[in-house]
RNA sequence: GCGGGUGUGGCGAAAUUGGCAGACGCACUAGACUUAGGAUCUAGCGCCGCAAGGCAUGGGGGUUCAAGUCCCUUCACCCGCACCA
């Protein structure tokens, strides 16, 4: 009947010949900027999952460009990292090379379906010359301080050898290769993200993310508001300071509790009578994994620190100290005052151990369990009577006028390590000079360029295979010219990812990120689609680093995203997420061979709700193909009319405004089913317009492109869809002339008929009353009233 | 435990935001055309019932002339975060 291949292959020539999705600054327009997240260019290719999101992007960025912005859609690679390099070292071959070669595959996959972008702006993050920029940014925020070298206990994962971020490592456990990871001390490159909690939290006011993806963000930043408070250590001249968000409790305070990594248990171990036994303690936390440490369900352990005994601030009352791994040496200072009265892991534990409990909240009873609620405060001096805030507050502005305590802000977001003992990744332009220390490699001097060599295999040691590379590793100081050494530690795959929406703007730069010009135009993404799995993550790393180059006066915005949005995943036909190993990975290139990138891109809109999951079914993908091919076969009825048929003239005008305001809001597939009505209709007409004809796919040209471009040429209806602007509807011409009331007895529909539309409500009674099966279940009661909606129902209540 | 979300036919889902529940599509059934049908077309298709009619949006209760939609309560599942002091 048509054939799809020939055509689509066609359309994507011309598309690529007439360059009809470049785009460039045209300040006479305004600009929509359609941003997806890109892919990592791994070696199993695209899956239908992405075509998906690639799909609905496209629809969104054609939609845009046909109701008149100038409408930025770029693509590219974010090609360093570990999955390019796993790929590569399983293939025996080099990550370069690798990654070319999968950047073919999935930009041929990408043309396949047939997606608008502007190809003109493609890269990758591992081209020289954008990781030259990522290196520049690094050396900024290393000249204003946020980038420090520390000793960090990092999540090491044996297997791959590698140092992981606590994002990687989620869980205790590799995100790469599964297995469980250890605590190592590591010398590592750091970001001082915590800074930026705070302007984190309060820029999200600045932006359209979803709801959840907003609080998903607050969560990980896991601000909290308390106090420090110093209790004196017991003929030490030292104190020992915890942060608590209840110092309104600290008349109940009956021991303290240090994590098993706490300094004083090195500092203090002369004075710890049963030094043994915490060490034996320390020795067996250390070598609990994650999960097992916070594993909230399984007992509390801990050993009491004899020797050393705090005096609360307060009362001067001695207090036990223990270490018990429930404490972690990562949060607050590593210590706490433990309140077993209203806590309920201090609770536990003070059960355990039996060690005292003192309530003081009035309200449930602390010989059964920890009474967590709110109450007046009993027990505690000048507290006493006071409810809990403005008990905290007492309390607060007591510590503070005795110097015994100050309020503090804590935050469960740590700074970012930023070190990875990799190849394939920004080498880390900082130089360590043994005369200078660490100094910054000169601007002039970027990029560090990672050198070409054959083994890039992690080293047994746990450093980077560039440690062993002499020629990139031994330098000169840029400072005082001595023998020096590199780093050899390159950045996480989070770094490249954090600023390419920028580049996008101005790919070509060769001196900066991108045009001030080109940045102040573009401005910030309009809308950004990518996995809620990188709700956190990624998203709040590329704000963090786009806050920090605002704040230099490199960026026009603070916030980098105006919307987020998140697609639902396609799962396999079984229901469970695709997976090679499940084998129910469905590949879009055999879609395509066999329906069409039209077809395929119309289900994968069609599917359901683009937010949610949806499972694969290929015989919806054969409906789509389906529905395509009776759109083609309506040439068939085509006429030379060039105005709306009567019969489809209020249709037309009501499937326009629902499509336009369907793709608006993201409902892709209600928007594909109005045109199926549409279609239902056009078909039961003895002929159409070409105008009835150009609207049809006109409309439908965002999800099939391909085909409708062809409908459009073969049957001369207008100029390319690509050039062409969006139809309009008259909002007179959306309402049809009749349609059927409904009537209801008692709200029970009783009757319908046909009426037309302006009939007045006294007149829809008196028709409603008169219906044969109405009268049926009127009859012999009395009518208590009439409800009539205009143009809609008459529910008639009768008793 | 905290936060977010979802429950509607055999399946994917709609429902103008309080107004005919199940649009649209898949699957299925029957028929037409056909040498053939995994093509196309026509019709049917929530459940019970011969019908009239009744019952149906996870369960229970409520508000209302009218509830998938609002309120209370309860159950199930999914996704984040989680011994964060």
């Amino acid at each position: 009947m048509y054939d799809f291949q020939k055509i689509e292959k066609k359309w994507q020539q011309y598309w690529e010949e007439h360059q009809s999705f470049k785009v460039d600054v045209d300040k006479n327009k305004k600009k929509f900027y359609m941003l997806v997240e890109f892919p990592y260019p791994s070696g199993v290719g695209l899956h239908v999952g992405h075509g998906r999101v690639y799909t609905a992007s496209d629809v969104q960025a054609r939609f845009k460009k046909a109701i008149g912005y100038n409408v930025l859609f770029p693509m590219g690679w974010d090609a360093f990292g570990a999955p390019a390099e796993q790929y590569a070292i399983k293939n025996h071959i080099h990550p370069s090379q690798a990654v070319s070669e999968n950047i073919k595959v999935f930009k041929g996959q990408m043309q396949s379906l047939g997606l608008a972008i502007d190809w003109s702006r493609e890269f990758a993050t591992t081209d020289p010359e954008y990781y030259k920029l990522t290196q520049w940014q690094f050396l900024q925020f290393y000249k204003a301080g946020l980038a420090y070298k520390a000793e960090k206990e990092i999540n090491w994962c044996p297997n791959c050898k590698m140092g992981l971020s606590n994002e990687d490592a989620q869980g205790g456990v590799c995100e790469r290769c599964g297995s469980q990871t250890e605590k190592k001390l590591k010398n590592q490159w750091v970001l001082k993200m915590s800074e930026y909690a705070d302007k984190l939290i309060e820029g999200l006011d600045d932006t359209e993310f979803l709801d959840k993806v907003k609080t998903a963000q607050i969560n990980w930043i896991g601000k909290s508001t308390g106090a420090l408070v110093n209790f004196k250590l017991k003929n030490i001249d030292d104190y020992l300071e915890v942060f608590t968000t209840r110092a309104d409790t600290l008349f109940g305070v009956t021991f303290m509790v240090i994590s098993p990594e706490h300094p004083y248990l090195e500092k203090y171990k002369d004075k710890i009578e049963n030094i043994d036994e915490v060490r034996n303690y320390m020795e067996i936390a250390k070598h609990k994994s994650d999960i097992e440490r916070t594993d909230n369900t399984k007992e509390k352990t801990g050993v009491q620190i004899k020797g050393l005994t705090a005096i609360n601030p307060i009362n001067q009352k001695e207090i036990p100290i223990w270490i018990s791994d429930y404490v972690l040496a990562n949060y607050g200072t590593g210590a706490i005052m433990a309140v077993p009265a209203h806590d309920e892991r201090d609770y536990a534990f003070a059960k355990k151990f039996g060690i005292d409990i003192i309530a003081v909240i009035d309200g449930g009873d602390v010989a059964k369990e920890a009474y967590i609620g709110d109450g007046v405060h009993i027990n505690s001096e000048f507290l006493n009577g006071l409810d809990k805030q403005s008990a905290i507050d007492t309390m607060i502005k007591y510590l503070e006028e005795n110097k015994i305590g100050c309020a503090k802000t804590n935050y469960r977001l740590q700074d970012w390590i930023f070190s990875r003992q990799r190849f394939w990744g920004e080498p880390i332009p900082m130089i360590n000079c043994p005369k200078c220390g660490w100094v910054p490699v000169p601007e002039s001097d970027l990029p560090v360029l990672l050198p070409n060599v054959s083994s890039y295999e992690p080293t047994e040691t746990g450093e980077s295979p560039l440690a062993n590379i002499s020629e990139f590793v031994n330098c000169k100081c840029p400072k005082c010219g001595g023998n020096a050494k590199r780093e050899t530690d390159t950045m996480p795959n989070w770094a490249g990812s954090s600023w390419y929406w920028l580049r996008y703007m101005d790919p070509r730069n060769k001196d900066e990120i991108a045009s001030q010009e080109a940045m102040k135009y573009w401005g910030k993404v309009d809308l950004y689609d990518g996995g809620m799995e990188h709700a956190t993550r990624h998203l709040l790393y590329a704000r963090f680093w786009n806050i920090f180059l605002y704040e230099q006066g490199l960026v026009p915005n603070s916030e980098p995203f105006l919307k987020r949005i998140s697609h639902g995943m396609i799962l396999g036909p079984n229901g469970e997420k695709m997976s090679k190993s499940k084998g129910n990975v469905v590949n879009p290139n055999d879609m395509i061979r066999e329906y069409g990138a039209d077809a395929l891109r119309t289900y994968e809109m069609f599917i359901g709700d683009y937010s949610k999951d949806a499972a694969w079914n290929e015989n919806g993908l054969k409906g789509c193909k389906k529905f395509l091919d009776r759109v083609w076969k309506l040439q068939e009825k085509l006429n030379s009319n060039d105005v709306y048929t009567k019969e489809l003239e209020v249709i037309m005008n009501k499937t326009i405004k629902k499509v336009t305001e369907d793709i608006e809001t993201l409902n892709y597939n209600t928007a594909v089913s109005s045109l199926m009505i549409l279609l239902n209709e056009m078909e039961k007409q003895e002929k159409i317009s070409h105008k009835d004809y150009r609207t049809l796919i006109e409309l439908l040209n965002p999800f099939a492109p391909h085909i409708t471009e062809e409908i459009n040429e073969i049957c001369a209806l207008g100029k390319p869809l690509c050039d062409s602007s969006w139809p309009r509807y008259d909002s007179n011409k959306i309402v049809d002339e009749t349609y059927e009331m409904v009537v209801q007895v008692n709200g029970k529909v009783r009757g319908k008929i046909q009426i037309a539309t302006n009939t007045s409500k006294e007149e829809m009674e008196k028709i409603a009353i008169e219906i044969d099966n109405v009268k049926k279940f009127i009859e012999g009661k009395e009518i208590v009233k009439i409800i009539t909606i205009q143009s809609k129902i008459v529910n008639i209540v009768v008793k």
